[in-house]
DNA sequence: TAGATTGTTAATCGATTAACAATC
DNA sequence: TAGATTGTTAATCGATTAACAATC
């Protein structure tokens, strides 16, 4: 992730941010090592799929709980299932999505990829009024003025912000005064929220603007 | 970024990746700044858009030069600049695209995002027979057998990968074997992949997914 | 048991921040 | 000039890694 933009220190745990921003990749990996039929790992082997050692691995994992097996390794199965749980992706969590446009369609695509249904998108809006009716998702798009009653009867937890750059602060606005502190922006532009927010933007920009300069430095180098 | 995933111990350069991954988020803000019409900006102000001090942006800054004009701060302008051209954002640099589906067309659109047509997408391929000769973005879609030519006859940087995870490892290798060492990944499976391949993982479940941890903690600690 | 790998502590490494002289 | 902010060094803080006793 690209970390900070705006002020996140969101800090009501005691796992570091960089322990879990690894949790997920984990994850990923032991769910590669499931479907190709393996029923234990160790440390080592975790490590080879990624830039740490193996001790950071197992120091991470006791974060969630001791599930090692001492001399064998980890069971897959258990510390999968751990990390979902402790990670809370074995509930449903239901989101607003603002932005029904091309953003919005391949933000909800990007979103639903993954098998586990964790992030449930409840309802759709858009500030620009010729866009309120259309489909997305078979969910009809709202009228953004009607996002305030939205938030205020349904149990909604995260916001998914997928606007053009000149509605990104006015619809955080709305989300925050509503009480959501959870928010993917999918837009170019990070807007300004108070600490407590936790804030991820998902601007792909953000993330491939510098393989950039080494794809330069190289080039710098060969001349 | 959710730091890792494979070895991507890329470093032909002497910034440290933490920041370099900063830099694109500076952009961003003097970007922000220069549509406001603000001319001179300063590092406690950049500060104020980031959880970080002003003297880590004044330090991050020194690494791609000494622009800051003393008692005033920095010119918005001239630090946008700078910056673009030290990452490499004001050349263009040609991609390949395999997947051609729903998540090749969010990964395009994605992309497309960003004004400055840094990434131009070259070619496009797919695995699946019955997707080629179907179009996206008015290119059409090739066999993934002609990759490797293109790759051969073709100045290509960049390979984006926007297919299922079952065919993630095999395109991989063949961009890899073909002289591309710098991977835009949007599928959910990381492949393993050689060192000097810089691989960024932009599936979006990696970085929501430890947004749940957070949402699950204030849950259990109302209840 | 011997061998292997965990969980955990202590040592190392690097990144962030505070402080301040230099500069306009 | 006085005031403000940079660029940079030194101090602090936290994250990574090595090492190893405990455990199966």
């Amino acid at each position: 992730m690209p970390k900070g933009f705006p002020k996140t220190n969101f800090l009501n745990s005691d796992v570091p941010e960089v322990v879990l921003n690894r949790l997920p990749i984990y994850l990923r990996i032991l769910n590669q090592l499931q479907q190709q039929q393996v029923k234990v790992t160790n440390s080592k082997e975790l490590a080879t799929y990624m830039t740490v050692e193996p001790s950071q691995i197992r120091k991470d994992l006791t974060y969630i709980g001791r599930f090692g097996l001492n001399g064998k390794g980890y069971s897959v199965k258990t510390l999968k299932n751990n990390l979902q749980k402790f990670l809370g992706l074995d509930a449903s969590w239901n989101t607003v999505l603002i932005g029904g446009g091309r953003l919005g369609k391949s933000a909800v695509d990007l979103i639903n990829q993954q098998k586990n249904k964790t992030f449930r998108i409840a309802a759709a809006f858009d500030p620009s009024p010729n866009m309120v009716g259309k489909r997305i998702m078979r969910m009809r798009i709202q009228n953004l003025k009607d996002l305030e009653r939205t938030l205020k009867t349904r149990n909604i937890k995260i916001g998914i912000i997928a606007t053009s750059n000149n509605s990104t602060q006015v619809v955080a606005n709305i989300l925050v005064n509503n009480r959501i502190n959870y928010i993917i922006n999918f837009s170019g532009f990070s807007p300004k929220l108070p600490e407590y927010v936790l804030l991820k933007n998902l601007d792909p920009g953000l993330q491939v603007e510098s393989m950039t300069y080494h794809l330069r430095q190289s080039r710098l180098n060969k001349g």
